[in-house]
Formats: C-alpha cells, sequence, structure tokens
RNA sequence: GCGUCGGUGGUAGAGUGGUCAAUUACAUCAGACUGUAAAUCUGACGCCUUCGGGCUACGGGGGUUCAAAUCCCUCCCGGCGCACCA
C-alpha cells in the first residue's frame, strides 16, 4: 500500500480492494479500524502442499494492510487442521497427512510469506501453529466445543449437503474441522480474521464460538478468489496455480498465460494499484489496447512483488526472448549430457515423465531444434546429443552442453 | 448384526465371459490458429519395446475357464433399509 494514503484511505482500501465479503458488516468494521484500538487479525493456512501460491498471497497482502496500520497480525498455520483435512472443497474425504509431512511443508512457509508480510520490526507479524491448543484439548473439552453448533448448522453447508445427495460418506471428523477452525479464534483470542470466501463457513464457526464463549464480535473479511477461466479455484489442490517457488521466468510465463478475463482482477487481487488505478487499466482494455502488452505488466508486477525487481526484468527478457522472438535464452537450463542419449537425459532429468511419453510428443511434432526449428525424429532421439537448445512442447526448453 | 446395492483409469461415469489398455465427458499434454492466451479445430492420453510385441492394471486375496473388469468363494471399504441401543 503506497505509503502517501491517509489512514481513511488505507482503510477504505481495506474494506473495499479485492474483498468480496464482510461481516458483521463493512459499516462496524470501519469503525472498529478508526477508533484507534489496536486489532489483532489473523489468517490461517493449513499445511497441505509445500508451498504457499498466489492466492495465499491476496490473504498475505490483506493482513500486511493492517500490519501498516499498526495492528497485530497474526500468521497461523493449521498443523493440526492440517492432518484432518479441510472438507470445502472437496468431493471425497482427503486422504489424511502425516506427523512428517505436515512438518516438511511448514518448513518453507515462513520464508515464502515474507515477501508479504514482515516478521521482524516493531511490529513483527507472529507465526502460531494451532496444534499448540488443539492438540491439549480433551475429549470433554470437545465435547462442550461441539455442543455450540447443531448438525443442522453443519448440514446447512453445500459442501455436505452435496455428499448427502450423492450418497456420499461424511466422517464425523469432518463435522469437526469448522469447529477447530473456529476454536482457533477463541483460543487465540482476535478481533478478525481474513480468509479467501471459500472460508466463509469454517470462519463463521469461529464467529459462533468466540460470540458464545467469549461474548466477542469477530469480524470476518473475505477475499475474492482467484479463478481460472472456467471459474476454478486456482488452488494447491486443482493443479493449476502459480506457486511462490516457481522461478521467477515460471511464473511470469504462467501469468502470461491466463486468460484476458483474469487481468482486471489479477491487478486487484494481486498488485499493489490502487483501485482507481486498476479502474484505468480497465478502461485501457476498452479503448482496445492489446490484452497482451497489459498482461505483461501484470505478469511483470505480480512476479516482481514475489521475488524482485531484477528477477521480474529478467523474466520479462527472457519471455520476450524465447517466446515473441523465439531465440533462445540464457534463462534457458542448462545440463550436461553425460554421453546420455536424448531420450534417456530427458527421462532422468525429469523434463518427461517416461520415454512413451516422449515418444508420442515427437510424433506429434513437439519437439524441435530451438535454433533451426527441424524437427526430432524418434531414430535421432535415441542417440546421444552432444549440444543445442531443444524444445520440448509449449513452455519446455533446455540446452544441452 | 441381517438384508440389499455398490467399489473401474486424474475425476465423473459406461462396460457384465473373448473384438477391453477398457465407450464417453471433463481435466491434462501436443499440433494448427493467435496477441502469450482464451475460444475453436485436430491428435495423443498405463509402462517398456529390437515396433513384431511384451508386461502391469478394473477394492485385496483365492478359484472356475482355452479366455475374467465381467462368473464363484472370501476378506476389506462405502451407500441405503431393517434390527440392536446397557
Amino acid at each position: 500500500m503506497p505509503l502517501y494514503m491517509t489512514k481513511d484511505e488505507q482503510i477504505e482500501t481495506f474494506l473495499t480492494k479485492g474483498v468480496s465479503e464482510i461481516l458483521p458488516s463493512k459499516d462496524s468494521v470501519e469503525k472498529d479500524l478508526k477508533n484507534g484500538k489496536v486489532l489483532t487479525i489473523y489468517n490461517g493456512i493449513d499445511p497441505t502442499g509445500p508451498t504457499l501460491h498466489l492466492g495465499h498471497t491476496i490473504q498475505l497482502r490483506k493482513l500486511r494492510q493492517l500490519q501498516d496500520m499498526g495492528h497485530k497480525i497474526v500468521f497461523l498455520i493449521g498443523d493440526f487442521t492440517a492432518r484432518i483435512g479441510d472438507p470445502t472443497d472437496k468431493m471425497a474425504t482427503r486422504v489424511q497427512l502425516t506427523d512428517k509431512d505436515v512438518k516438511t511443508n511448514l518448513k518453507l512457509y515462513k520464508k515464502q510469506a515474507s515477501k508479504f508480510i514482515n516478521f521482524s520490526g516493531r511490529n513483527a507479524a507472529k507465526i502460531k501453529f494451532n496444534s499448540k491448543w488443539l492438540g491439549k484439548l480433551k475429549f470433554s473439552d470437545v465435547l462442550e466445543l461441539a455442543s455450540n453448533m447443531t448438525v443442522d448448522q453443519m448440514l446447512k453447508r453445500d459442501m455436505f449437503k452435496r455428499r448427502m445427495e450423492e450418497e456420499k460418506p461424511i466422517y464425523i471428523h469432518e463435522f469437526m474441522y469448522p469447529l477447530m477452525q473456529g476454536y482457533d479464534s477463541v483460543a487465540m483470542n482476535v478481533d478478525g480474521e481474513i480468509g479467501g470466501n471459500d472460508q466463509l463457513f469454517n470462519m463463521l464457526a469461529g464467529r459462533i464460538l468466540l460470540k458464545k464463549i467469549k461474548n466477542k464480535e469477530k469480524f470476518v473479511v473475505t477475499v475474492k478468489l482467484l479463478t481460472d477461466s472456467l471459474g476454478e479455484k486456482m488452488g494447491k489442490t486443482t493443479g493449476n496455480m502459480v506457486s511462490l517457488l516457481d522461478t521467477p521466468i515460471d511464473m511470469y510465463r504462467k501469468i502470461m498465460n491466463w486468460s484476458d478475463a483474469l487481468i482486471v482482477p489479477g491487478f486487484e487481487l494481486c498488485t499493489d494499484y490502487t483501485m482507481s488505478e486498476v479502474g484505468l487499466i480497465r478502461q485501457e482494455l476498452e479503448r482496445g489496447t492489446n490484452p497482451r502488452d497489459i498482461k505483461m505488466k501484470l505478469s511483470y508486477e505480480i512476479t516482481k512483488l514475489c521475488s524482485s525487481e531484477k528477477d521480474a526484468e529478467k523474466a520479462q527478457e527472457a519471455f520476450v526472448t524465447i517466446f515473441n522472438k523465439k531465440e533462445v535464452s540464457e534463462e534457458i537450463p542448462e545440463i550436461e549430457n553425460k554421453n546420455r542419449t536424448f531420450e534417456d537425459l530427458l527421462v532422468q532429468e525429469r523434463i518427461v515423465s517416461s520415454k512413451s511419453e516422449l515418444r508420442r510428443l515427437i510424433e506429434g511434432g513437439a519437439v524441435s531444434n530451438f535454433d533451426t526449428k527441424d524437427l526430432l525424429t524418434v531414430d535421432t532421439a535415441k542417440k546421444v546429443i552432444k549440444e543445442g537448445a531443444y524444445k520440448i512442447g509449449k513452455n519446455r526448453f533446455i540446452k544441452i552442453i
């Protein structure tokens, strides 16, 4: 958020940019933010995969806005809840994670998140793990907690309703999930929570519990989700995500591959552009400016925020070189051939998953020498190729040295 | 516990003895087109292969058969109904 903003502008931005829904209401949260009290707000992430993705950054950036306004923010890692699995958008029951999975996954989280929120300085963000309190609950505590919500409230959830209709199993522990997540709010005694709008139900459970147990009105701000062209969530489970661990060039390329409809939401959700600047982008598109150029700006901005200005520049250059000019860029990964045949090399370096896959790609005319544009044949792939840049499909490139 | 229906590839969902590595749709990958795309069209979509074929797969195990995703037995798991409920 630009530093020149007044406090009121900051609050307005927080309450509107990328926001989907606010509970109990925008007005009441606005009042809370304006009365000068320091609030505690958190965002929880379940460490179900090794990386954070672009969707997470939307929420983290929201937290950052609050941090800049002087509020206390908590980055909660749901190491306990991750083991149960959020039933939110899984049609089937998620495989439970082991302790080890969880530990491995959360290792990198702080590092990734630190691009977006401050973990040091005067008003440092805190990291908390919900196993700390959830792991301590006794069965009697759990029962008491469970007595705060009815089966009917649970069954109102779309997800569960659908599963009932489809005669799919619903396990009791899945009912416990919203309770556990809700208990996080109670244990940390927070004033507010930020999350994606798919998390609304879980966050509401926290509101219910906090109200019943501590008579406190927790506010909930849900942000819009970044969806792909088909309205699918860009998430870990769906596989179409931009990971924060992607190389800058991969990230840049993936964003360029977004459908044009995502340009404006992309600016709103993932960059520091103000709402009026986002409005200008929209106008530019309407005036007929080539969407590609605007999308390049978007890719650049996002890549910059996720790594650095320098990386973004490099990524952009590489993108132009490889995809526009179709020339070899120095960003193409180099691989020593070590006297391996072309197919062995690609399989061993995991560029392709099997020789069969490579054969299909070759037969489909997808593998070519990047300089001469000559298509590779199945026979030459069985030979040792000493050097040269090769293109495998749309976006796999290697330079053999 | 009894009865009944069901468990198929990343997902949904056909197939009920050979022509099934398994129709179809979605997802995925590639080619064409383009503005990087998206949409559209085309093709591919288990692994290995000396390109003849070989191997592994339809919940697990065992069996019948020249031949099983398909039939039988058994075990595991799920839905529904009934029963039980100190």
